[in-house]
DNA sequence: TGGCCGATATGCT
DNA sequence: GCATATCGGCCAA
């Protein structure tokens, strides 16, 4: 079913196991946890065998996708970037990028290591909440659930969609998932 | 082996 | 709003 669960439900590996859109959207809202990090996630976009996925244009180093869930495929992108995923769907391809942080608990560690001081500025976008939370590519293929925790949100927040942000193809999916009016958002 | 392009961020106009 | 750094992955040749 299409329920988005409820605070009580726990984010475990059937969590990950269900259609990536599904997976992007009931993220939203939820709280990342990391060491002595913790963060809301208020942005994702949700990635599937359609023509602008990884699953699709980069073939090899993507695969994960169509053989995992609950797994976490990293990426470097322009050369310098790196960007955090966790698979998805366990009967096809499945990623969901998270696209931005609320930071809540290690705010300053955050910011320390993205050198600002903008609390907006700490993990609004892809590659700004990778540096944030000081993760490496070593992480690549783990268990999402060995690395980091979720939790769900205590209220249902309010979710938008829209087009994924910077991709020439299928463009008019609305894979992209935010919360409403939260000012972390990247854009 | 060469050339093109990219799920970005930043700085400047 | 626009240019650009910067380099791995991919495929055509």
């Amino acid at each position: 079913m299409a329920c988005a669960g409820t605070a009580a439900d726990p984010i475990d590996d059937a969590f990950f196991a269900r259609g990536a859109v599904a997976v992007a959207r009931d993220l939203v809202g939820a709280t990342l946890r990391f060491g002595r990090l913790a963060a809301r996630i208020v942005e994702t976009e949700a990635y599937a065998g359609d023509p602008a996925s990884h699953f699709v244009t980069r073939p090899r180093t993507a695969a994960m996708m169509g053989t995992t869930f609950g797994r976490l495929y990293i990426y470097r992108i322009y050369g310098l970037h790196r960007c955090l995923n966790v698979t998805a769907d366990r009967n096809g391809p499945g990623a969901v990028l998270l696209r931005a942080l609320e930071p809540i608990e290690g705010v300053a560690e955050m910011a320390r290591r993205r050198g600002v001081t903008d609390p907006r500025q700490i993990a609004s976008g892809p590659a700004k909440l990778f540096v944030a939370l000081g993760i490496g590519d070593d992480l690549l293929g783990a268990r999402a659930l060995d690395e980091f925790t979720f939790e769900r949100p205590a209220r249902p927040p309010r979710v938008a969609s829209g087009p994924r942000i910077g991709i020439s193809r299928a463009k008019s999916l609305r894979w992209r998932f935010w919360e409403r009016g939260n000012p972390h958002v990247s854009r």
